[in-house]
DNA sequence: AGCAGAAATTGACGACCATCAAGAAAAAAG
DNA sequence: CTTTTTTCTTGATGGTCGTCAATTTCTGCT
C-alpha cells in the first residue's frame, strides 16, 4: 500500500503525525482511466494528489483551445489554492494514464479545521514562518549586486544564530542558487569580501567582522 | 482616539471588520516612557504595534553588546513571528521616546483562534495566497535575464486573466521594481520583445503572441 | 591510504545591465 | 488649452556577472 498521500504535500508533512492521520482519513483514493476527467470547474474544490500515474492541468482559452498549465507525475500534487480559499474557475484536471489519485475535499477539510482549531493554527504557524523566509529571499534577490546579496545573507544568518562565527548550512552550489547566482561568481565574491577584510573564511566556516 | 491598531498589520487588515473587532478587543494599549523596556525574552510573546512614538529592537550578542535589529516608528509593528509559533529567545524591545504601544498577547490570541476557528482559517487562506504570489516572484527573480523575467511575468499574467490581450496593472516603475530591474532596462526589453514579434504594445496595453 | 567522483576555484571573455544624463511623451494641474 | 510635473524612452559607458574550460581541492568509498 502507498504511503500517506498527505505526506507528499509539504504544507502537511511537517505536521504532527496525529494531525496528518486526521487529514489522511478525509482523503478519497480513487482510480482513474487514461483520459478520464478528474476535476473541472463545476466540481467542488479539491486538492489533487497523484499517488501513482500522471495527470495534466489545462484551461480553456476564449477560443475553446486547451492550454496545458501543469503536468503531474507520481508524487506531484496541485490545488493547494483551491483547498484554501480560491475557487477553481477555469482549470480541468485529466488523467494522462491509468492512475491512482487522491482527492482532499475543501469542504470536508474546512469542517475538520473547524472541529480541530489546532490544525489550522499549526498550518498557519508554519505558513507564517515560510512567508518570512520567502520575504527575506525576495529582498535578497532584489539587490542588484551579488556581493550585496551575499553579505546581506551572511549578516542575516549571523543575526539568526546570534554569532559572528559560524558554519554555512548550505553548500556553495545551493547557496548560489538561493542567491540567484552561480557557484563561480559566489566563489569570487567570497575572496573579494575576504580581501576587503569583511570576513575570514576556511571552507564553509565563516568569521564575520 | 487612534484607529484600530490591528489595521496597521497587513495580515489582519484584510480580514472582515467583524474579525478585526474581535482581535482589537484583545489588544492592550499601554504607554511607555522613553527608554522603558516593552518586551524581553522572559516576557510572554506579543505582537508589538507602535500606535504613537518609537521603539527599537535589539539583541545581546555573546559579549553582552547591544545589537539593534529594527527600528519602529509610529504605525510600525514587530513580532508577527512571536505571535505565530516562534519563541522570542533573544530580542528586547525598548521605547525610544514616550510612546503608546499596543500589545497583542500570543496566548490570548491563540485562545481566540481556538474559540473562533474561522479566524485562523481566514488567516490561513490569506497566507496561502501570499505564499503563492511570493513563490512566483522568487521564481521570476531567479531568472538571470531581465528579458526572461519580463516574458515569464507577462505569460503568467496572461494565464491569470486568461487573455492574451490585456492592460498591465502596474506602472513601468513598479513593474521594474517587481522584476528586480530598472525602468530603463525594462523599457528596452519591451522594444526588444516587440522587435522579436513576441508581443505588441501600446502604452500599457499588451498583445501577447 | 588511495582512488574516483563531486565540489569548489580560477582565468578569460563577452553579453548583459545599472547608471547617468538628456530628451520625448503622457498625465495632471491650472 | 497651456503649463507643469510625472512617467517613459533613448543613448553612451563602464562595471558586473554568466559561461565555458581547465585545475585544484574535498569527500566518500573500498
Amino acid at each position: 500500500m502507498a504511503e500517506l498521500c498527505v505526506h507528499l504535500v509539504p504544507l502537511f508533512n511537517a505536521l504532527p503525525t496525529n494531525d496528518q492521520m486526521q487529514i489522511e482519513e478525509l482523503v478519497h483514493h480513487q482510480n482513474y482511466q487514461k483520459s478520464e476527467l478528474v476535476m473541472d470547474p463545476t466540481s467542488s474544490n479539491n486538492l489533487v494528489i497523484v499517488a501513482h500515474g500522471g495527470a495534466r492541468l489545462y484551461t480553456l482559452d476564449e477560443n475553446g483551445r486547451e492550454n496545458v498549465t501543469q503536468i503531474l507525475k507520481t508524487g506531484d500534487y496541485a490545488g493547494e489554492n483551491w483547498l484554501f480559499g480560491e475557487a477553481n474557475i477555469n482549470t480541468y484536471v485529466e488523467a494522462t494514464e491509468n492512475s491512482e489519485i487522491c482527492l482532499l475535499n475543501r469542504n470536508e477539510f474546512l469542517a475538520l479545521m473547524k472541529k480541530k482549531p489546532e490544525l489550522s493554527i499549526q498550518l498557519l504557524e508554519q505558513n507564517i514562518i515560510k512567508v518570512r523566509a520567502m520575504h527575506r529571499q525576495i529582498q535578497l534577490l532584489s539587490l542588484p549586486k551579488v556581493e550585496d546579496r551575499l553579505l546581506s545573507y551572511l549578516q542575516t544568518y549571523a543575526k539568526q544564530v546570534n554569532k559572528n562565527s559560524f558554519t554555512l548550512p548550505l553548500k556553495m552550489k545551493d547557496l548560489a542558487l538561493y542567491l540567484g547566482t552561480t557557484p563561480e561568481t559566489l566563489s569570487r565574491k567570497f575572496v573579494l569580501l575576504e580581501k576587503q577584510g569583511t570576513l575570514k573564511r576556511k571552507l564553509r566556516h565563516i568569521d564575520l567582522f
